[in-house]
DNA sequence: ATCACTTGCATAGCAGGCTATGCAATGTTA
DNA sequence: TAACATTGCATAGCCTGCTATGCAAGTGAT
């Protein structure tokens, strides 16, 4: 069967989010944020103080790879972590000064990355790449075989 | 400034990749195969014995992380490697009886993986899809600071 | 109140991506 | 030919994602 892995979806989308994440990496780094936190901090900078369970449900990745994250975020001092008054299960995070602080110039270097990486589409190409995507998250539904429980 | 990750590029194409990663996986894991190999293979089912430096010119991957993945199969009965015959610096990667008889399977789980993730676009849209992200990734250049030096 | 179930999080261990670095083989040049 | 530079690959160490598993805290049923 041919198969050319510039014609697959699959092949593509993990070689364009390869090149998203080293040019925002590139820009962030030298703040001290790194990709994995991105989303995380984005979610905070709304409201903090959330459940690592709201957090889960906000990003769709899975609940160990937000602890994992979390554990880093901690170590390098952008977040807290601290048990809610009345559940003692669950863990609200919370933002450090210096995540808030940087809130401004990580945004600015993300718009500045993507406008970058779509500077090469028409203004219609942009929109619609972006819905296109959305469309495919949306639509998504476990392979018929995935887990076949 | 506001930022909202769904209207993101970086975000979006974070979250479809991750997507499709783990459709392919369902499928390919019973084979004894996974996502990162998966490149691999389509370049030496065309052709094998090629020079892992032609693979990473080939994929655009880095080269540590040819090398991470060829260990990788070679550990699990994929390839071998073999010096080259006149260039001692250079490796040789030959495919195994294995990984030969996995190419019909393989590849149709990938266009059964592609095909379904799709399925919730219009054809012009997929093709329209498939069009961006290509469009993105020859359209990248280095960013402005990305190793300023 | 106790036993079982559920829920929320942490940890272990792996894949696959990266940068930085080491090193042997080859090339080049004085 | 000896010294230096380059090339091709391997390794170390990290981040970010995943599944599988463990465990403490809460909930429910008896």
């Amino acid at each position: 069967m041919k198969f050319e892995k510039d014609k697959s979806a699959g092949y593509l989308a993990n070689h364009v989010a390869r090149l998203f994440k080293r040019g925002l990496e590139a820009r962030i780094t030298p703040m001290g944020l790194s990709t994995g936190t991105f989303p995380v901090l984005l979610e905070l900078w709304q409201r903090d103080g959330r459940t690592q369970k709201q957090l889960v449900g906000a990003l769709g990745i899975e609940q160990a790879t937000m602890a994992n994250t979390l554990n880093r975020m901690e170590r390098d001092g952008l977040v807290i972590r601290r048990k809610d008054d009345t559940d003692g299960r669950v863990q609200r995070v919370w933002l450090t000064e210096r995540a808030r602080g940087l809130q401004t110039p990580a945004v600015a270097a993300a718009a500045a990355e993507n406008a970058r990486a779509l500077s090469g589409l028409t203004i219609p190409e942009r929109a619609q790449f972006l819905d296109l995507m959305r469309k495919v998250i949306a639509g998504w539904q476990p392979p018929p075989d995935s887990r076949g429980g």
